[in-house]
RNA sequence: GGUCUCUUAGUAUAACGGUUAGUACAACGGGUUUUCAUCCCGUCAACGCGGGUUCGACUCCCGCAGAGAUCACCA
């Protein structure tokens, strides 16, 4: 059993081009079959350069490794369509010895006059009723057009059910291109055929060329593989498919802010798709096992980026209770402020430890954990003006802090109990409501916007630092 | 315009003739010794419209409307 995802190197791979990539992969998985990578690089025009390997990195980083494909090669080898262009003159002779293809010498300029006269004629416009009478011989430079057999035709989508059209929807499409290159429509059908594909799965907007592949593969003699429409992901706004030019961020971006690809695969993977349970989170593997066809929804899904974030937060949760702190400290690299270089694993993780409950994203260590590596800038009005603090005067407040002091200093082994225990006691000798004494301390040591527990902060900050933190606060008051 | 597809809360979805129409995100309110977050509790909120069929319709049928796709030597 094989199944396919033949991107096009025209660009980034954006979230609505990955999904079209795991269903396949899933159902190959699922079934111990074969998952192909071809990449259909047969538009010249709209090539661009790197963006094969974009694919790849994208596929690699999502943990959807191919069985064929550009660098694990395969028995079907090459599965760049550029270098394929052999095998589909050879299919295309095939069916000019059937006399089911022709060369067509129509200029364009001929070929939109036909259009026009339709429709100003409000006639639809098919271009096998303008066909050539007297076709020349098929050479290079000249497109080879298929000789449409319409009639009325009925097949079966594994997501849209029964499907039917009539002959108004097919004509002498072109299976290859005056450049010499195929067109989709036929080189994909002759690659699928070569390469053994059971199942061509993409989006919805191919439902309507079906009819003519429906020909194709019947003037071939080909078995009909099974044929599955995936509706489109909408742009967050408006009721369009999602596309770059809705500012659809590619995958690698997400990658860069601290998606984790456990998170980015269960978003996509769920949006148009369930098992009919409850269940929100699913590993690869749950995925694998659960994913079936006819649950994919047949209308399309609205892209919406904070469940992404919802769901990449529960991701974080999930690996570092699961599988422990290191195994997402494992994944932090590259997202810890610039200051934290200094300092080692060993600190950074106990920072990471207290930390990772807050994260939507890796990214958020950056703003969220600066003054564990550096003394943060003293800001007093964070202090003077905290809706707890400020109706106490600077003296009050300085006085409190330096309470807190003296009883932190006492503190001989310095770890969260002890420091709980410190911190309740001065709540009772100190009278102050937890809100005010801690929110002054915990601004003292971060003058940051959160943090986590004081006891925990200052746990991983250590004796020297909390200290010395807490006294340049209060010298900043006395100066004020 | 022709042809085709789709239609449950703001969003993603469950239901497969009989439910107070379930869940999650978001929003709003509350709780967990400060903040932010996590976690927990609660509130708001939906079957596009109109006909049938049926004892009974979100579920089946037919119209309509709305949305989308497609009509390339692009994929």
């Amino acid at each position: 059993m094989k199944t396919r995802f033949a991107p096009s190197p025209t660009g980034y791979i954006h979230i609505g081009n990955v999904r079209s990539a795991i269903y396949p992969y899933l159902l190959a998985r699922q079934q111990n079959g074969t998952f192909i990578l071809r990449i259909e690089d047969t538009d010249q025009a709209r090539y661009v350069e790197g963006a094969t390997e974009l694919i790849e990195e994208t596929l690699e980083w999502l943990g959807m490794n191919w069985d064929e494909g550009p660098i694990v090669g395969g028995p079907a080898s090459p599965y760049f369509q550029s270098e394929r262009a052999e095998i589909y003159h050879a299919w295309g002779q095939k069916l000019i010895d059937m006399g089911r293809a022709y060369a067509d010498p129509t200029n364009a300029e001929t070929i939109q006059k036909y259009r026009d006269e339709c429709n100003a004629k409000k006639i639809p416009y098919l271009y096998r009723n303008f066909r050539p009478e007297n076709p020349p011989e098929w050479k290079p430079g000249i497109p080879l057009r298929f000789k449409a057999d319409p009639k009325p035709r009925t097949w079966h989508d594994e997501v849209m059910g029964d499907m039917s059209a009539g002959p108004e929807v097919q004509d002498d499409i072109v299976l290859i291109k005056a450049d010499g290159l195929p067109t989709y429509n036929f080189a994909h059908i002759v690659d699928d055929a070569e390469m053994g594909v059971d199942y061509v799965m993409r989006g919805v907007e191919y439902l309507s060329s079906t009819p003519n592949y429906l020909a194709l593969y019947e003037a071939f003699g080909l078995k009909i593989p099974k044929l599955v429409s995936l509706p489109h992901i909408l742009a967050p706004t408006g009721n369009k498919k999602l596309g770059k030019r809705d500012g659809a961020k590619s995958v690698t971006e997400y990658r860069k802010d601290g998606i984790l690809a456990e998170a980015m695969l269960n978003y996509l993977a769920c949006l148009g798709w369930n098992d009919g349970t409850e269940q929100e989170i699913y590993t690869k593997d749950e995925l694998i096992e659960r994913f079936s066809l006819p649950r994919i929804q047949n209308s399309g899904a609205r892209y919406d980026e904070t469940k992404l974030f919802w769901m990449n937060g529960q991701w974080i949760r999930k690996i570092a209770d699961e599988q422990g702190i290191e195994a997402l400290y494992a994944r932090t690299d590259g997202f810890w402020p610039e200051n934290a270089d200094a300092y080692d694993d060993n600190y950074k993780k106990r920072v990471l430890g207290i930390i990772y409950d807050r994260l939507k994203v890796l990214a958020d260590l950056r703003d969220m954990t600066g003054y564990f590596f550096t003394d943060p800038e003293i800001d007093l009005k964070m202090l003077t003006e905290n809706k707890f603090l400020k109706k106490l005067s600077e003296e009050e407040l300085s006085e409190l802090l330096q309470v807190s002091v003296r009883k932190l200093e006492a503190i001989n082994d310095w770890n969260t109990d002890t420091l709980q225990a410190a911190l309740n006691e001065l709540l009772e000798e100190t009278g102050k409501k937890p809100a005010e004494l801690f929110s002054a301390i915990r601004l003292a040591l971060s003058f940051a916007p959160f943090s986590p527990a004081l006891h925990l902060t200052m746990e991983v900050l250590g004796k020297d630092t909390s200290l010395a933190r807490i006294n340049r606060a209060v010298n900043a008051l006395e100066n004020d």
